[in-house]
DNA sequence: GCTGTATATTGCTGAATAGTCATATAGCGA
DNA sequence: TCGCTATATGACTATTCAGCAATATACAGC
């Protein structure tokens, strides 16, 4: 593992570590929508939403297209959902644990 | 996905977006090891190391175990390297696109 | 050209956090 | 008990960054 790579990687899950760009990236997960359909899915206003795509677009979980006046995004990097459910996996199964030593606390 | 899960894979990222608590992860990748290994292996000085041990702990990635001075931590959660080598393969994959595009430039 | 709409960018502020130093706690042996 | 070592924690600083408001840019129609 270089420093370089480490840096690289990191800097990747920090993309990640966003739940406004989750959620805009599960707002692409059916297809390409243009800015202002996804302004209307997250709820994000409009320079802030602009900076997570741009953001998103720069590590290449996106890629854009202009029609007209519009911009499309689309999802560019189809791990990206592998790594969201090995997370949500992970977080699932934390929060089962959680519970079923809530119900039995054997301590 | 509700905002809540939305916000603890986010946190579970975040934890892993930083080069320094993924070099303990590796670190670790053979077995377990103290912090004084630990600072070692990752040139982290020891008050820096145990935040982010803490942190690693807190979030379920590592275990800890003491055996009478020393603080054993171990990998909790084998998904950790899924993860991981998802983001190095992307990382790899846009480097060395980057660098075709370099060698002939179609532009 | 001008006007309106869609998107991008800039400047700012508040909040979070990595790193460091100093200090505190935990466990061992004498 | 005391002294020593290993680890944890508190306080502080500097940096990063999400969110917001204002402004700039890109494109289409006239």
């Amino acid at each position: 593992m270089t420093p370089e790579l480490l840096e690289d990687v990191a800097a990747r899950f920090k993309v990640l570590a966003e739940p406004a760009r989750l959620q805009v990236l599960d707002a692409l997960a059916d297809g390409p929508r243009h800015v202002s359909a996804l302004m209307e899915a997250t709820g994000l206003n409009q320079a802030n939403l602009s900076k997570h795509l741009q953001m998103l677009h720069a590590h290449g979980f996106v890629s854009r297209r202009r029609e007209g006046l519009f911009v499309y995004y689309e999802l560019a990097d189809d791990s990206v959902f592998t790594l969201c459910d090995l997370a949500c996996g992970a977080v699932e199964a934390r929060a089962q644990r959680a519970a079923e030593r809530h119900a039995r606390p054997r301590r």
